[in-house]
DNA sequence: AACGTAGCCAACCGCCTACAC
DNA sequence: CGTGTAGGCGGTTGGCTACGT
């Protein structure tokens, strides 16, 4: 590799088996007390800065070497929808992880798999809808058009519009009433409008992490009684025994809470899914990708996306429903 | 075998903040 | 209070490697 040089002398570019030994050595004699001072001392040609750096991502001792393993990632998912891009923050509740390794972690991996499991990694929340489906268009016209419609399927296919219509719109008033905006993606997997959408193989997951799920019920649970925008009766109350089981049988994280992470069990007390697969039919097992999750592990705890199950699929509850909340 | 591409990660860059003077 | 400097942080780059064509 080839080593650069700056104007003023010193070296860049990766650093030697011998200058780390020269780092390692001054630091356990002399501490680091000036890392401007730190290079001369060592004998080092490089500046205090890349000494620093060299020190802090690579040869402090307690660095953790190996892959991420579930459970940080699973926390550094959840810090990162709290805190944003802290990496320092984020890395010192990982001991022995360094904000360089998990910033490098979630650029490179953490960030694509919640696109794939359609979550905006940004906002942790989920995807507009179009952002979901654009990519499963081709599969889904395909599908339909290799099979021969018959009235009957015709009419099928009309009726998993009006479920898909039904979802985007509980979406939207979900994300409506959290956080004033709209456009969200279809929170449940394709398979609960039917078979003839199930099959496309498509990437679903619920539509939010557990533990952003809690925090959405939490938050959906202290709206006032009028909504803030309309002024009108929220909606809450019409979808309110919808979400009652969920939100008693799950644990979520208080928000209004300033202690957070200090919970020894609050990471294990969920589990942040990968993806589910869009159709048992459609992935045999050893077909599925690593990155998908079985039905059973999405179904266990319920979730809010199980609830909107129940409202799509129990048509005299989803009338019910659906008319408390459209009137 | 050669080439292209994507993923990964160490290291650098530039900006911000705290602090000393 | 203004200025300079060191340290810290997040964003970005560039090289290496693995994999596909």
């Amino acid at each position: 590799m080839e080593m650069t040089t700056e104007e003023n002398g010193l070296k860049k570019g990766p650093w030697t088996p011998e200058e780390d030994r020269m780092l390692v050595d001054c630091i356990q004699k002399h501490g680091h007390g000036s890392w401007k001072e730190l290079p001369k001392l060592a004998g080092l040609n490089r500046c205090g800065k890349s000494c620093r750096l060299r020190w802090t991502n690579y040869l402090r001792p307690d660095i953790k070497r190996g892959a991420f393993t579930d459970e940080e990632e699973r926390v550094i998912i959840d810090l990162h929808a709290e805190l944003g891009n802290k990496w320092s923050v984020i890395a010192s509740y990982l001991p022995g992880r360094t904000d360089n390794e998990i910033k490098n972690f979630w650029n490179t991996r953490l960030k694509k798999k919640l696109l794939r499991n359609g979550i905006d990694p940004d906002t942790h929340m989920p995807r507009t809808h179009l952002d979901t489906l654009l990519p499963v268009l081709p599969q889904l016209l395909s599908y339909n058009s290799s099979r021969n419609l018959t009235w009957e399927g015709i009419v099928r296919s009309q009726e998993d519009a009006a479920r898909l219509a039904k979802v985007l719109l509980v979406g939207n008033i979900l994300q409506l009433l959290n956080t004033g905006t709209t456009s969200v993606l279809p929170p449940v997997a394709m398979e609960t409008f039917s078979p003839s959408l199930g099959s496309a193989q498509v990437t679903n997951r619920p539509p939010w992490d557990s533990h952003m799920m809690g925090l959405q019920l939490e938050r959906f649970t202290q709206k006032p009684e009028f909504d803030a925008l309309t002024c009108q009766p929220s909606f809450k109350d019409a979808l309110r025994p919808v979400f009652q089981n969920t939100m008693e049988t799950n644990n979520v994280m208080d928000i209004n809470s300033n202690k957070f992470g200090e919970s020894s069990n609050m990471y294990t007390d969920y589990e942040v899914p990968d993806l589910i697969s869009a159709s048992p039919v459609c992935l045999s097992t050893d077909q599925e990708p690593d990155n998908f999750i079985s039905l059973a592990e999405f179904s266990n705890p319920p979730t809010t996306s199980e609830a909107l199950e129940d409202i799509l699929m129990d048509d005299e509850a989803s009338n019910y429903y659906w008319k408390r909340v459209l009137e």
